[in-house]
RNA sequence: GGCCUGUUGGUGAAGUGGCUUAACACACUGCCCUCUCAAGGCAGCAUUCACGGAUUCGAAUUCCGUACAGGCUACCA
């Protein structure tokens, strides 16, 4: 085809394509940031629910951005409208606020670079498809599915590459006459790229966190723009990226495959191309069958983002989590420098695993009871009043109404060097401190706890009404219930008892499980004595007999 | 089938030719502490880095083959 058929080509094809690529080469201007700044995005399509490795990826996307200094944008990728999900784009914004994964700019983030949606730039990708068209280096293809099958079936069977290429590409050569006369007929077609890829080439591409790649060229005439003028997600990375100025694309390595095309787009496209850094995914090990695989939203709980949010998981923990994947150094760093921010960390692609990080759930509990062991009662409370407002509405109640007791139990041994690690989540709250509201007391069964001893009720009683003594410190208390126990037949120590324990009736421990169980109902508990200075005495006394009507029923 | 990538204890992993008798963390086990639990202390937990060859004075680390796993091979991203 000459030039002039070209350029008449061009016309046919995108009649209402005025501007010029020099039009939005100019309204995107450089950014200007400083040097080594990255600029990172996250392109996400909304075709289902938010999963935890989207959630990584974007995480991956705001670190690099943020200790650079440079930009973290969101990119909505919805080319796909077949697999397109009602609400899913409303999904990824509301569920990225929600772990704070913030962008600096992008969809419903504001910013100059826009539209952060692929589907209202159409008219780019076409202003860029029809310039390839003129220079020779796209053309139309009407080839329909059934040929497409065919010539795979073909390829296959003589046990070559499948593929639109070489002689393969039926209809790279069309002139213009049989080209208008499709058209004519009204035949469908996409738009493909004429490769001038030689497969017998080698290219060596170094990726950021894989290192040296080497690649054959790409020989493969792929689609540019889909039937319905949308372009595919290689065309529109290369337009986009370009365009939107994103100096690092960190991404799935389910892409590396298709870099040999994304390099030849953007040298035929003139463009500079970006740094890329594929991440592997996070996999977990199969309890059934013991393979390595990627997560299930299905199989695993925790694979959905939902998970996090329902269980509520703070995303601070998240984040610590997500962090411990991303550098394989950062737990030792987190662990020397617990009281600084992630974001004092220097995250380095060479630290990431390039193999699939698995999922390790023990290790996520250990962060996330760990982050809760350094928050106050107090912190606590509101944040788990928060959660609960979303999620537990009764309990949110519950929680405005014993605020001030909820916090000091929150708070029994956060002091010190040691604080207690209990609590893993906001929704193990509720039971794991059923014991702290008294309305949620009174339904308690204290069945539950799983003693079946029998506890002397009245020795208890004698205890709490002639010798309990709430305005002393725990070391005092204590000599005090051993005195007690003395004085009733009890060991003033366990050890005592297991020495001679037919002197005895029991010992010290005994008795104060007998009250444990009686005023928390349940066999372990925080500190007994801090539990009961918050209780105060007619309430122990309350629970006590509440215990007596239990067990005489 | 073709093209890429990976494979170190129960788990996440460190490790880039001698500092490795394989770090650290989680989990687990035992003991200690102890009124229960949590926390904490001490100890244990891969003689070996998928397998087979090669290079080297020396290899988990380099090379070649094999096996296994994952990805791509779409008008899906």
């Amino acid at each position: 085809m000459t030039k002039e058929e070209r350029l008449e080509l061009a016309e046919i094809l995108f009649p209402n394509i005025k501007n010029s690529r020099d039009y939005y080469e100019n309204m995107y201007p450089e950014r200007k940031l400083a040097e080594g700044a990255m600029v990172t995005r996250y392109g996400p399509s909304p075709t289902g629910s938010v999963h935890l490795g989207n959630l990584y990826s974007a995480f991956c996307d705001m670190i690099y951005a943020r200790q650079s200094k440079g930009i973290f944008f969101l990119r909505i990728e919805d080319t796909d409208s077949k697999r397109e999900v009602e609400g899913g784009v409303d999904n990824i914004v509301s569920v990225l606020k929600g772990f704070n994964i913030t962008p600096n700019e992008g969809y419903t983030f504001g910013g100059d670079y826009g539209s952060y949606k692929q589907s209202e730039r159409v008219e780019i990708y076409q202003t860029y498809v029809k310039d390839l068209v003129i220079q020779g280096y796209a053309y139309p293809c009407f080839m329909t599915e059934d040929e497409l099958a065919a010539i795979r079936e073909e390829q296959e069977i003589n046990k070559v590459r499948t593929g639109v290429y070489g002689i393969y590409a039926a209809d790279r050569d069309l002139s213009l006459d049989e080209i208008k006369e499709k058209l004519d007929n009204k035949e469908e077609y996409v738009v493909r790229l004429r490769s001038d890829g030689d497969p017998n080439k080698t290219i060596e591409f170094t990726d950021l966190i894989k290192g040296k790649i080497k690649f054959p060229e790409n020989d493969e005439d792929f689609v540019l723009l889909k039937k319905d003028g949308v372009p595919t997600y290689h065309f529109a990375h290369a337009i986009d990226d370009h365009l939107m100025h994103t100096t690092h694309v960190i991404r799935g390595d389910e892409w590396v495959s298709s870099i040999p095309k994304h390099v030849q787009l953007f040298k035929i496209l003139g463009f500079k191309r970006p740094e890329y850094a594929h991440i592997a995914p996070i996999t977990i090990k199969d309890q059934e069958t013991g393979a390595i695989r990627k997560l299930s939203k299905r199989k695993d709980p925790w694979a959905g983002a939902i998970y996090y949010e329902e269980k509520g998981i703070p995303f601070d923990a998240l984040h610590l989590y997500l962090a411990t994947i991303t550098n394989s150094n950062f737990e030792e760093w987190y662990l020397q420098n617990s009281e600084k921010d992630i974001s004092e960390f220097e995250f380095s692609f060479s630290k990431h695993a390039v193999g699939g990080s698995s999922f390790d759930n023990d290790k996520l509990t250990n962060i996330c009871k760990t982050y809760f062991s350094r928050k106050s009662g107090e912190e606590v409370y509101e944040e788990t009043l928060a959660w609960a407002e979303k999620h537990d509405k009764d309990y949110a109640k519950l929680l405005k109404e014993n605020s001030e007791d909820m916090k000091k139990f929150l708070d029994i041994e956060k002091e010190g060097p040691r604080p207690r690690k209990d609590i893993g989540m906001y929704s193990e709250v509720k039971e794991e401190f059923s014991y702290a509201i008294d309305s949620m007391f009174k339904d308690e069964n204290y069945s539950k706890n799983e003693s079946e001893k029998e506890y002397d009720i009245d020795l208890v009683l004698d205890y709490i009404n002639n010798h309990l003594d709430l305005d002393v410190n725990n070391e005092e208390w204590f000599n005090g219930v051993r005195e007690f126990a003395t004085n009733n037949g009890y060991a003033a120590s366990p050890k005592e008892y297991k020495n001679n324990p037919d002197d005895y009736k029991g010992h010290v421990g005994d008795i104060c499980e007998a009250i444990r169980v009686m005023i928390t109902g349940r066999l372990k508990s925080p500190d007994l004595f801090s539990i009961m200075k918050i209780l105060g005495k007619d309430r122990i006394v309350e629970r006590v007999n509440l215990y007596k009507e239990f067990i005489s029923k």
